[in-house]
DNA sequence: GGTAGTTTGTGAAGGGATTCACAATCTCAC
DNA sequence: GTGAGATTGTGAATCCCTTCACAAACTACC
């Protein structure tokens, strides 16, 4: 496949939100035009962004919503469920506990890990937080697809080699700083704190 | 000014977290490779971004490590403090709440607001939670320069008007969707289920 | 003070993503 | 069935960001 960048992925993941939402309105079909609107991009942008994996569109009429969507799902490999661990009990790792449109995504949370022994046996929503140091142990015996990391800053790099190290491919990471990974492994950053101080340089610089 | 890019901005946010640390660690002078080594760049591209906005470094030196740090600060506007408020009083919310990095860096959360009935009135971290209805008018007696919005993706367009309508210039967007603002405001996402499909993505294609 | 060695700042080149523009293809109404 | 109108798919043009490359300027040591 050629090689397709991060933010059409970042689209993708868009317009099949957008297409379920009009799917249940009963919308049957759409242009690209119309996608784009709702997108807040422009319809040589959807074209391109779907032509790199086929054809999917009828001339003078547009895309099929509901074939559209399950073409989407199949290239975001939203058609299978991944395994997920969380690493760090903190407030973080509470919002995501509790997230449900994650398991409704096909993101099912497997385990949660702590180093804080006043949370290790503590229940959470149906999981119980183990031992950090039972980490490696635990993701041989079941092990998942994806890692988050919800650790403190100064703790996540060295949580971060661990689970490469357990053999995870795929790590989302809420800790505010830049991860060392192996090219191999997949990495996507959460980091409030980059946009935050974005919304402070608008503001200061006046772009208003 | 010129147009400075949004990458150059969040690196600019990445670079000032590293020599924050490198200045605790007692580090006086610093080169573009160093910076760009720790921020996982290259040094051309240190330079370029810092070019932007005038010229801090010694030819044959480097920067000076506390004086670059002032200089960003500046630049990012963290040198004064944002007033800040908090739509929504979910889980997000309350990891919002408790996120004390969140005050270090001058970000200050004054009002949190809830339509849900049981939330209102709730104390948390020291905040009243108040009612969505009084959201006008308490914005109008105490101003904030940012809104957050942690509330449900379908209900976030419409507090985004109303915020915007409130006369907020900077949005801070948790919610799946893409929002519509006008021109001049300033509008920031963290959209956990587009990483997490880029995520899939990655894993279902096959880029290991 | 001179010289070898660093490192910056920046114009130019390169690369990648977005936009343009249009031929090809389909629909739909009559 | 035909023609007017709509919409796709895609090469080419454009734009923007990153990388290259090097003169200028500084350090540090002898």
């Amino acid at each position: 496949m050629k090689k397709v960048s991060d933010s059409t992925v970042g689209r993708l993941s868009l317009y099949l939100r957008l297409l379920e939402e009009l799917d249940e309105g009963g919308v049957a079909t759409l242009s690209s035009e119309g996608l784009a609107t709702r997108a807040g991009t422009s319809a040589a942008q959807v074209r391109k962004d779907l032509s790199f994996f086929g054809t999917f569109g009828k001339r003078g009429l547009g895309y099929a919503v509901t074939e559209l969507i399950t073409t989407l799902r199949s290239i975001l490999g939203l058609e299978r469920s991944w395994r997920v661990t969380v690493i760090g009990a903190g407030k973080i790792g509470a919002a995501l506990l509790g997230y449900q449109d994650f398991r409704r995504q096909g993101f099912f949370i497997q385990s949660v890990f702590d180093s804080d022994h006043e949370k290790v046996g503590q229940r959470w929503n149906g999981l119980v937080v183990r031992a950090d140091a039972e980490m490696e142990d635990a993701l041989s015996h079941e092990p998942v697809d994806i890692a988050i990391i919800a650790v403190p800053a100064d703790a996540a790099q060295a949580v971060v080699d661990r689970v490469v190290g357990a053999g995870i491919k795929a790590i989302l990471n809420f800790a505010p700083v830049k991860l060392r990974v192996p090219e191999s492994i997949a990495l996507k950053n959460v980091n409030m704190a980059v946009e935050l101080e974005g919304l402070s340089f608008a503001l200061a610089n006046g772009r208003n």
